[in-house]
DNA sequence: CGTAACTTGCTGAACAGCAAGCAAGCCACC
DNA sequence: GGTGGCTTGCTTGCTGTTCAGCAAGTTACG
C-alpha cells in the first residue's frame, strides 16, 4: 500500500483492515506510522537483496564472450525489475521525496563490479571506468523507466506496454541499444558526432 | 510545491503563506485544492509545449546530417528536461499515482514526427517503425531518469551528478550510446548476441 | 490437578491536531 | 453605497497516537 498509494495516502486503518485487524493494531506492533514504514522498506530491501545474492553466481558463470554474458544480465535485470514493481515504486518515492539517500540501494554495487569486469574483458583501460558506470546508469535507466511510465510517457511516444509481448519487444529493443552501446565503448564514435554537441 | 512534495504534503496553508496571502486565498481563486493543483500542472504542461513550439522548428532547420541532428536534438531534449525538474516531478507523481493517462504529454509525439523523419532519412522502412518508437522511448529515459535518481541509483552506481560537469559528462555518454543505438538500427546486431536473450 | 499471577495479542474508545471547505465579514476603492 | 478582493472563524471529517481493558494462553506454585 506504501508502494501503491504513498506514505501519506495511506492510512493505519487501511493498513489494518487490509491485515484484517483493528485500526490500532498496526501501531501496537510497529510503534509509529513511520516505524512501519521503515520495517516495509527493510522486509523488501532484504527480498531485492536476496534475489540479487542468488542470481549473481549465475550471472558470470558460464564462459560465454564478454558481449553474450552483458546481454544475458541486462536482460535478466531487465526481469528481475519488471518482477518487482513494488520496489521500484518504493524507492522511485523515496526519490521523489529526497530521502538522503539510501545506502540500501548499493546492492547496485554488485552490477558495478559485475560491469568493470566485463569493460576490463572488452580491453577498456582504467582511463575509462567513468564509461562504465555512466553505461551501468544507463542500462538502469533503460529496464527501469518504462515500468514507471507504461501508463504516461510511453503510450505517448507510441509505445504499448500491456502485455507480455510488448514487455519482450522492449526488452529486446533495450538489449540491443546497450550491446551497441558497449560496442561504442570499445570503438569511439565518429568525432564529427560527437562535435554536434555544444550547439544549444 | 506540488512538484517537491507532493499533493497530500502540501497544504492549502502552506500555499497561501508562500504567494504571501492567507490560508483562505487559494481556494478562494481556485476553488478547491485539486482544481488549483489541476492548474498547477495545466500551466506547467503548457509552458513545456510552448518550449517544445519554439525548439521545435530549429530542430530540423540546418541541413546537416541525420545522424548530426539526432545528436544535437537529444541533446538539446537532455538539457530541455534538465532545465524543467518540477515538470519531470510532476509527471513522476502523476505516473505513480495511477492517473488515468494524460493527453497532454503528447507533446511528445512531435519527438515522435522528428524522429520518423530521421529514421526515414537513416533509410528505415516502414515495418520498422516501431523500433524508432522505441528508440525515443529510450532517449527519454535517459535523459529523464538522472533527474529523478541523482540521489539514489546514481551515487549507488558511482556516478557522481552534482555539479554541471557532471551533468555534461553524463549528457555526452547519453548522446553516444543513441547515436550507437541508430547505428544499431541501420546496422542490426550480430545475431549470435541478440539469441542469447531467452536465458533465465 | 487447580488456581493465581502474569504475559501476549488485540481491541475500541478517547484525544489532540490538522486538513479542506464554507460562509460571514472586513475594507479599500470606485 | 456597493462591489470585488481577501481574510478570518467555524464546521466537519479524518488522522496518528495513547491507553485502559479484555480474552486467551502460559507459567508458578501449592
Amino acid at each position: 500500500m506504501f508502494a501503491q498509494k504513498g506514505f501519506d495516502a495511506t492510512s493505519l486503518s487501511e493498513v489494518g483492515a487490509a491485515a484484517g485487524v483493528s485500526r490500532g493494531t498496526p501501531g501496537y506492533f510497529f510503534g509509529s506510522k513511520s516505524e512501519l514504514y521503515q520495517a516495509v522498506l527493510e522486509r523488501c530491501f532484504a527480498e531485492v537483496r536476496e534475489a540479487v545474492r542468488s542470481g549473481r553466481e549465475r550471472a558470470l558463470a558460464s564462459g560465454q564472450t564478454p558481449g553474450a554474458i552483458l546481454a544475458g544480465a541486462v536482460s535478466d535485470y531487465f526481469g528481475f525489475l519488471a518482477a518487482r514493481p513494488n520496489f521500484i515504486r518504493l524507492i522511485e518515492r523515496e526519490a521523489l521525496n529526497g530521502s538522503p539517500q539510501h545506502e540500501e540501494l548499493d546492492h547496485l554495487s554488485a552490477g558495478q563490479e559485475a560491469l568493470a569486469a566485463i569493460s576490463a574483458e572488452l580491453g577498456l583501460d582504467d582511463s575509462r571506468s567513468d564509461d562504465a558506470a555512466q553505461l551501468l546508469l544507463s542500462i538502469i535507466a533503460l529496464c527501469w523507466f518504462h515500468l514507471i511510465h507504461a501508463r504516461t510517457v510511453a503510450p505517448a511516444v507510441g509505445v504499448t506496454l500491456e502485455d507480455a509481448e510488448d514487455l519482450e519487444r522492449r526488452r529486446r529493443h533495450v538489449v540491443g541499444l546497450v550491446l551497441n552501446g558497449v560496442a561504442g565503448l570499445e570503438r569511439p564514435l565518429a568525432s564529427t558526432l560527437t562535435q554536434s554537441l555544444g550547439n544549444d
